[in-house]
DNA sequence: CCAATTGTACGATGACCTTCGTAGTTTGAC
DNA sequence: GTCAAACTACGAAGGTCATCGTACAATTGG
């Protein structure tokens, strides 16, 4: 069996993510975190929710992974007791060439001036 | 006389702009529409906010234009009636280079595809 | 001065968003 | 079967957001 788990999550199609959703689910600082850790992870399955130090609750944290997955940014799968997280990279640059590290390489560069 | 009117409107420094209130300026589609908009303008003095036909209120209208000027987006200038509004191009590739053209590029993408 | 144009200020409303705690579910390990 | 780990569901509180209408202010043109 290819152990077809009961388990599983909504993802927008690749068609169906809207630039406007991808844009608020990065335009809040907890999620742009997300984001730049599994960006940093590179290609791979993605990491654990708790791999991720939020300094907020798990409910919280459990919220703002479900906004990025509904927005399209990141996919999630069941794995045991966890779910993977993994940054949706092909899908968003096959639709918005660049955006992603753009916003990636202005975090980058916000945090270096910020401190 | 340079005309120094008394009516002045309060821009961050480009220092001051923050990444996550520019992209969630961006992450409403009739803000997006006006970025657009100025941004076909081209460089020079913009556009008024009347030239931007919004399915919305004036003072709606007047909302969104200040999201945009409090992010950091557009700057905008008293000219007699008229308030004058641009993009801030040159301090938004500045600070966060290849975003805003990334942005528009998914924009005009999304539209195409979308229809 | 008067009127028209252009945009603002204010208050209200309903929607959505972030956050939490608590209680529950699913899985893997023993 | 039991227990811990990891995450979810639910409901609530507090905040912010988009929208409107109405009343007001500043400038230009007659």
């Amino acid at each position: 069996m290819s152990t077809a788990s009961a388990r599983t999550l909504d993802h927008p199609e690749r068609t169906e993510i809207r630039l406007e959703a991808v844009l608020h689910a990065l335009s809040d600082p907890m999620r742009l975190q997300v984001v730049r850790f599994l960006a940093e992870l590179g290609e791979g399955e993605g990491a654990a929710c708790s791999a991720i130090e939020l300094a907020v609750s798990k409910s919280t944290t459990t919220h703002h992974f479900r906004v990025l997955r509904e927005a399209g940014v990141i996919s999630q799968v069941y794995r045991g007791t966890a779910k993977m997280n993994a940054l949706r990279r092909s899908d968003l640059d096959a639709l918005f060439p660049g955006l992603l590290d753009s916003v990636l390489d202005a975090d980058t560069a916000q945090r270096r001036r910020t401190g």
